[in-house]
DNA sequence: AATGAATGAGATTTCATTCAT
DNA sequence: GATGAATGAAATCTCATTCAT
């Protein structure tokens, strides 16, 4: 379910299915966009999977735009928030941290709904050039600072072999990418399905290795 | 351009303007499905990137859906039997192909203006999963398999750790696919432009010391 | 008005509207195919003719063509069930069954709404050879059938001469037949407006009159 | 081939073809117009059935509109006046006159290629109504006349009862237009083919019978 | 608050017509 | 004279949006 609608207070009766309702929407709608992109989306589409008729929808958004808007404004702020605090608070080692972060972002990847975003928000990038821009700056800045912070730590600490720290840091996002990636869009096509926990622990050795400074015993 | 559409023959006057404009056409929506995705691209926007009107578009193709398509099935086909020869064919060692591979897939990833098709791909596997399917099977199975079998073949000479080679092929993969993500989706957000040489440069130094085998002296 | 699309229960406000609209859309395309043919009717002016937009026939028919099907094959049924009926259960002579014949069939051709429909069937069998086919089962077969029938007993019981009962079962027809095409065809261009009653008064004459047995006294 | 385009001198080589063109272009327009209707005719399907381009319609032609009105208008010409011609200057009995008009009009409503005509200008009246008006004008009071003619005469001499001879007239030609509508529209569909000459022999008989003055021994 | 019938702007597609060759 | 590639007006059809119930 999408964060930012969540009742503060879990109301009773109709009253609680009122508030819950453009949450419900957004939910619907991320999995709509997520499968036929904004234009091919229809609101019969979003309407019907959230247990709706379309007049409904206009009761809450006004436009299908903004529909996709909120979606692609509000629903990860919770969870970029949270990893973003964790990391930030994280006083281990860097390997320690990239060991943790594997854990936690694999899941989310794996299973987390949210994680059809990335997808909605690269094929809709032509058409929606604010929410780029938004999604640039509220997200992938945030997270990009975060790691990279810590991979200047690690290289200050000696931890971590001399490399740019804003390129390693996309260095371990990629297969994370390419995973949400391989989910939405070639899973169903699987014979034998993609072992996405063996993927990440190969992606875990191999980069703790390839990070371990120069000369290093091992 | 589009490989399919080389003429044979030379021909003059409007006769050679008739075997260029499948291409010229084809040429033209890559640009525009990359931009927009499918459902947004206008015929008229296709059309006047490839300087003719609607109506002539239909002379060459029977739908919108059909040049889509076509596009997807017929555009990637040279480089990829290119690249994929010269791979097998290759007897050097592991760190000397992934050297090469980085530099020319880099520059197919930088400057190919048909990197915008794995975009395509994803942003509408979900309204043509036959392309889905397709791309699957012709692109990704071969390119994978082919890696993979030089990967296995490093490890069997001693060249790379023990490590499931499908999923190191994957990792050597994954910085390019966020690299055509980066160019067509946040590139024009950029203040300072992003660095794909010195990204891919990194990307090799990490695989290169992370796959040494476990024990070898540095 | 159609037949098929009487409504079982009354119901109220726009719930009468939404079970009427069906039968209110096909009697306005009926007017339209009549006069311009399938391909020249315009979906705006079978809208306009029944008081709704565009968009309101689509509610209902998934397209022209089926707007077409629907009015070819179901807008005649009640009225031929009914006159072969009728036809089938008459005990009387075939003088007196000619005779009412005429005037029932006369009405229909005279005023009926539905006698534009053969004119339609003709004009478009060559692009509905299916509808051709569905005519000329349903419509065609059954009403020469009745016909037949009821000539072959008149040859029987020595009321009628002996001639080939299915063509004088056309050659019943055929003033009808001649009679609508005049009507949807040419009667616009009378000066003196033509007298179907006289007509039909002149084909039962002559066709009693022809019909009775050789060497029959007058 | 269309009476009005017979070169009036069998010029020969090119020449010949140039001057037969429009002839063949008509003669290709008569049967797909028959076929499909004036709208749904494609100028392709008209210039292919002639063995030319599209673009050669146009040298010939100023519209489609105008290949069909020269059509409508041209090509009944000669057949009606020599039709008219010989009845008018027809001396014998009404029943001889009938007996020879059956066979010489079932001839061409059987075999000539002009008997599809009727079947185009009924289905486009509605959207030329001006070829209508000419037809009605031209065509069919033109034959009503010469026929309701001879009918009078012929109750004029005591071979035809008392009747209104601009009925009978009709009665007369219906069978005519039933067989020419059969033909044009349901004749592909016939299990057992119909059977035109049987069929205007009943007519025959039953319009001698039918017509003898009463009272006037068998 | 919710519905769903109705609307109409906007897209794809067709095809008569033009015109350079 | 003939061609056929190109055009663009006009039609069908879709679907976001409105609004009476």
């Amino acid at each position: 379910m999408i964060d930012a609608q969540m009742p503060s207070k879990p109301a009773k009766g109709w009253t609680r299915r009122k508030q819950a309702r453009p949450g419900e929407i957004l939910d619907a709608a991320l999995k709509v966009f997520a499968e036929k992109g904004f234009a091919a989306a229809r609101m019969d589409d979003i309407a019907a999977r959230a247990g709706v008729t379309k007049g409904t929808i206009y009761l809450y958004f006004p436009s299908k735009e903004e529909v996709f808007k909120t979606l692609a404004r509000e629903s990860i702020g919770a969870t970029l928030t949270e990893v973003t605090q964790r990391a930030n608070s994280f006083e281990g080692s860097t390997r320690e941290f990239l060991t943790m972060f594997m854990v936690i972002v694999g899941n989310l990847v794996q299973y987390g709904d949210r994680a059809v975003l990335p997808k909605i928000i690269i094929a809709e990038s032509g058409n929606f050039p604010e929410l780029a821009r938004f999604w640039r700056k509220e997200v992938i800045d945030k997270g990009m600072a975060m790691m990279t912070r810590l991979i200047a730590r690690g290289v200050a600490r000696g931890e971590v072999r001399e490399l740019p720290p804003a390129y390693v840091a996309r260095l371990i996002i990629a297969p994370f990418i390419l995973s949400i990636i391989w989910r939405t869009t070639f899973a169903q096509t699987d014979d034998v399905p993609f072992d996405y926990q063996k993927f990440l622990a190969t992606h875990l050795e191999v980069l703790l290795n390839g990070l371990e400074p120069q000369g290093s015993a091992k």
